[in-house]
DNA sequence: ACCTACGGGACATCCCGTTCCT
DNA sequence: AGGAACGGGATGTCCCGTAGGT
């Protein structure tokens, strides 16, 4: 199946929700009309309504095609990674220049998670990205503690907690205006997940 | 002089700015109308142009004062917390029973920070709010570090920062409906900048 | 009470209905759009929405004003009418020349019924219409049937409801485009009813 | 040629005809929109503009349609009715169970009548209609004073309209809502119309 | 100080008609 | 013949800001 017809319409899906993130990204959850966003798109509504029931549909669909991005702005899915350092470091360094996943699609992370409130069927895929993404990082954790890398004083699974709580509120500072010298700051996190200690 | 006269004035603006923070707290920025908040006032919007300019002045008004409560969220103001553990104790807690003074308010963090995005008025005193928060934090890190209670291998002021966006970070997975076992958590922290290495 | 506020108000009121019952007149129930009733009205949507909660609240309030004039159209209320026969007589005067009260508002009766059917609220009062109009009629005829200008063999109230339905067809009849010849009608009419055969 | 090509897209006129009358009854002339009425029958715009030019072309076509089964709403066609009396009775008897053709159909008088009047094409057919109606009807009152059944102090074509009226007017009486006890007014009209007088 | 009528802009939704595909 | 994507117009509703009354 899925001839010239589907794969056009597909097409005009993607962009539409594509527009829509450029302008949430710009303007907010709640400015956009629905012709900026097909006009953005190059269509009109009347194609917007073929694809999507009413708006917040439109938007339920596009935090969905969202999240499954968002997780790599936490910590990347391939296991190339090595150690935490440089999980962390790799992190930092995005953060520092603007090029976390969500900051390069022009999204701030409150405007996600003031989406998640406000459109409830969101909020359960967004909830089970961020287990996902402490499940992740978890991971990381175990491997470095058994290579030694890092205190085992500490449960891994809770470690890997923190370190998200620690990723998420350095993005949310960052998108606040204030402006954190990350290079101590990444050091001193080192330090205190470090197994060897002074 | 104008006792009396200038007093209702300001239980008016007072009115209206509480109806707006509960109906934000319920519905989001944007949702509220103008009559919605002076309705819930029990005024109307010929009140609301007496004391405010319009809509955004009233949001950035509103902010300006949330602020001024928004700090204590992350550490309070006096100076009888102790040490550092009984701070973070105290924030953790009230993190879990949903007690921090913006959730008491009804206002999640991401709408502050939504706010504060989209009115440029808002976020210098905003940023200023931050850095106090900092700032405070650092002096309790600094007293523990002087009695040995904090290792001293990484810098108060630091080590102060990365506590804030922990507990930014900590509060916004809270807001996002993650459930999380507070506790060890809590003591995973607490070792991790313990001075003592087991 | 009621000062030069009031009066304006209740004049806007007035001429927003006015306006609309022309329009609807003109082109129906559902083509005139509100834009196209204010203006005629002088006013915009905004005084609209002051007088009426929406569409339908207005529709209804301009049926149940057009109920108070409709009677008339079918008999007058007050009793200078003497004889039947000048009651018959007029009425059919005036459908000959378009004068009946709803056709000089310029309303069909095809257009009133079927506001009625779509507006519930509406028909409640319509009804009670109907029966206020064939009381009226009933002592028409016990009056002529007292001075034995009217047939005894029927009853009164049955003969006022055929007469009432007998208008009503007249009128449909009419508005349907089928050009009667409306005096022989009427005296085929006072025939049946007469008392004196032949 | 084409048997079974031909007869399955006059099947699928027939379909898309049957639903909008279906929908029309329902919801009024204007209500339903070719979506809805196309979805009753089974098919999409697509089919609906192989078989019509656009709405208001549909309507007329409907309308013309249906006017060929309105008649029998007033007087059947056939000739085996009998006295004038079978005949009256019958068609009250009809009306006081809302077996009209028109009820049958789910179509209100005034749905018609509005619908001639916003359609002019079906102006002429429905007037020729209504003509058609008097016709039959003075045939039948001729017969009826022939044989002595029915007065003959008034004409019959005159007598005959006269009925219509009534008939139009009892219909659009009970469409309005208004209860009627109809043996009663049966028997007045009868008196009435009658040879011998009490 | 506060209320209310009103002007007027914005927008989600609905629906018709066309066109291209199957 | 029929299905479905798309263009694009129309409109009810909502809401902000203002002006004039009380």
């Amino acid at each position: 199946m899925s001839g010239a017809r589907d794969a056009a319409k597909r097409e005009t899906r993607r962009a539409l929700l594509q527009a829509g993130l450029a302008e949430i990204g710009e303007r907010g959850l709640d400015a956009p009309s629905l012709d900026d966003i097909c006009a953005r798109a190059g269509f009109t509504r009347g194609a917007f309504y073929v694809h999507f029931e009413n708006r917040e549909d439109f938007m339920v669909q596009l935090l969905n095609w969202l999240f499954r991005n968002f997780l790599d702005s936490i910590v990347t899915r391939d296991n190339r990674d090595g150690t935490l350092e440089e999980v962390v470091t790799r992190y930092v360094d995005a953060l520092g220049r603007g090029r976390l996943p969500l900051a390069r699609l022009g999204v701030r992370f409150s405007q996600v998670l003031e989406a998640t409130h406000r459109l409830p069927p969101t909020r359960e895929p967004f909830v089970k990205l961020l287990r996902e993404a402490a499940v992740r990082v978890t991971k990381r954790v175990l491997d470095n503690q058994h290579r030694g890398a890092i205190r085992i004083d500490v449960s891994a699974e809770h470690l890997a907690t923190v370190l998200v709580a620690l990723s998420v509120g350095g993005g949310v500072l960052r998108d606040a205006g204030l402006e954190l010298d990350l290079r101590p700051l990444r050091e001193t996190v080192l330090r205190m997940v470090a197994a060897d200690v002074r």
